[in-house]
DNA sequence: AGTTCACTTGACACTGTGTCAATTGACACT
DNA sequence: AGTGTCAATTGACACAGTGTCAAGTGAACT
């Protein structure tokens, strides 16, 4: 009986997760979700407090599916500084489209909800650490120009980095994923990377 | 007569900018502005048909106060597309703080209306504009980084300024306005102007 | 005196979230 | 067989904010 508490649970989670991927993470009401688990709106509010709850537990659901942890061992295996913050653009770069719907929900969310604006604050900050190790990386080589200082080159990968800026290059430009991997990678080199190496 | 709707129509627009500026363009509902103004949350509806339309409306006033044409005009009388592409930024850069509080209310009225969606649109694609003309003079000068094309060097350079990463930058951060100017001229250059000169 | 027009007041429809109460149906324990 | 537990169901409702509608007020123009 423990067994069908989970079990509902990841329906609904699963649900979630597919609901929003499929539309882009807007629009996606309670009730929706619901049907697409097959219970009773009223059913979610058994296993989740709040919406906000539910899209926070479906973020976390989904980490777990992709692995981050896995996905980030070759950028935390890289030898030089300017290997690690190649292989971290390459490895955010290829994460974003597969979390955007569920993030896209978070951030909407966010308007409304003081809590939702957590969450995903928090999300976003653990990304800061790895654009702050890769950049920590530069430093220690060596390599990092000359212009910034850790802090603030840290805050502008980081903020270069953040969903928004994928989400107009890859639907107002038409750019592919993998296009904008490239473009984060010649704009961070370029500019955080001392030229003369 | 006639001039009082102007002026009842202008007290609104003058509360809405107000209101915004003051709120941060989050939570301020039509009844806040028509307090705000001195009238009925209903007398609103007699000179803008929805809330979209009002921040719509609100948006061009503050366009015209601020004299966006006279701003630019530095950037435009540039002699190389190194300084008009300074100029831009710098320009650019200043600019968004003061019409923050309305953007941001029509930028998150995007997610539940489709107006709003087009009208925030079209105003990026003015500003994109702006970027493909400091991209093209870079381009003429011969002194556009090899690895672009003009097209994706617009693209990315549009992307680097938009709002939210001002937003991310100046809050979560904690930069000046002068911080992030020096930032974003110093990522574009890097990023677009070729350093062999 | 009568018309016009901006504005007022008050009521209401609509949408989506979240709450509450009463009920059903399956399983487990004795 | 009888009882208790618990997930889930149904239906009703509160709440907030936008937008609509109808009737009424008051000042200016003719």
């Amino acid at each position: 009986m423990s067994s069908e508490i989970i079990e509902t649970r990841t329906r609904i989670l699963d649900a979630t997760v597919r609901m929003l991927e499929e539309h882009g993470g807007r629009g996606v009401r309670m009730g929706d979700i619901a049907q697409a688990a097959g219970i009773s709106r009223q059913a979610v509010y058994l296993h989740f407090a709040s919406r906000t709850e539910l899209l926070v537990a479906a973020t976390r659901y989904l980490d777990e599916i992709l692995d981050v942890d896995r996905r980030l061992a070759p950028s935390r295996a890289a030898t030089s500084g300017v290997e690690r913050l190649s292989l971290y653009i390459e490895c955010w770069g290829h994460y974003i489209p597969e979390i955007y719907g569920v993030a896209k929900a978070l951030l909407l969310a966010q308007d409304t909800d003081d809590a939702a604006a957590t969450a995903w604050r928090d999300r976003m900050l653990a990304m800061r650490d790895g654009c702050r190790a890769a950049i920590e990386a530069l430093h220690s080589d060596g390599t990092l120009a000359s212009v910034w200082t850790p802090k603030m080159a840290t805050d502008a990968l980081w903020t270069m980095l953040l969903v928004p800026n994928w989400e107009n290059l890859t639907g107002e430009c038409g750019w592919s994923t993998q296009e904008y991997v490239r473009w984060m990678k010649i704009v961070a080199e370029r500019s955080f990377v001392e030229y003369s190496t």
